[in-house]
DNA sequence: CCCATATCTATAGTCGATACAGGTTTAGAC
DNA sequence: GTCTAAACCTGTATCGACTATAGATATGGG
């Protein structure tokens, strides 16, 4: 059995983080020791693995938390999970398009400034004129 | 001089994000009416289109705040306002290369499953083993 | 036994908004 | 002049996915 520590060391994740995940129940409650501090078992480390690896593949919790119900239950149809993948997928690729789009007007704009004065700067007039700007880049830029 | 649904209208940003920029200080104090509600003249306007330009290219709010402290000043050389964009250009260019690693992973896992039971699925089984991957992908998503 | 480290809980803060509640002002129709 | 609906006001809470802090308790090595 492991504590918290251990965990975050085998895994990666950090230990807030860690009990943040018990708390909004994408971990089941940890069983305590007698000095009540969270044991955790070996498929505790492999639960815990696999949140942290669809969250660097950009998986949303709540996403993961539908992957972890249907990886409980292997006698399902994956339909389910490859449809979860498949909407990250194209999330993915609209994100791609979106950041070449910007990495292209941050590109043109630096390369058209011959950093002089700010009254000149090409960068502060583009940002102020997007009719300068070759592509449309809409949409917030969060995502 | 335009109410805020005015310039909310000409700007495309939303009421209550302009009264949020209001809060945070990166919009001025708007004059009011004699029913106290904001009033806005042409300068603000293009206060704001610069806001949400900037704001589509990726920009955070802090640098937003720098950018148009330097607009404000066009004597001053612009090296402070290219240092920021060409920051935000390596932003743009990290996270490219990292949304282009995660899309390889899920097209790989996508195209490699059978599409049967979940024990055999093989999207579950890349997510719960990494080292199934081809690329390193490390580092939060979010960004 | 002591002490540094690790762990516990609860709460607040991050970013960039968005939503809601409950009240006031304004503009247009009559 | 009056009525009503829309727009506006303030203040607070919420989102996602954590991260940070404070103050208390537990554990492990010397
Ligand atoms: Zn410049
Ligand atoms: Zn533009
Ligand atoms: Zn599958
Ligand atoms: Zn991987």
């Amino acid at each position: 059995m492991l504590s918290i520590g251990k965990l975050s060391g085998a895994t990666g994740v950090k230990v807030p983080t860690i009990r943040y995940y018990e708390q909004i129940g994408l971990l089941p409650r940890a069983g305590r020791s007698t000095g009540n501090q969270r044991l955790y078992d070996r498929p505790a480390v492999e639960r815990l693995a696999f949140i942290r690896h669809a969250r660097e593949l950009g998986f949303s919790l709540e996403d993961i938390r539908e992957l972890l119900a249907l990886a409980d239950d292997p006698e399902k149809p994956c339909a389910a999970a490859d449809l979860i993948a498949g909407r990250q997928l194209a999330a993915v690729n609209a994100r791609l398009r979106r950041l070449e789009a910007l990495r292209d007007e941050l590109q043109r704009m630096l390369a058209q400034c011959t950093s002089g004065r700010i009254a000149d700067c090409r960068v502060i007039e583009v940002l102020g004129n997007h009719a300068l700007c070759a592509h449309d880049h809409a949409e917030a830029a969060g995502a």
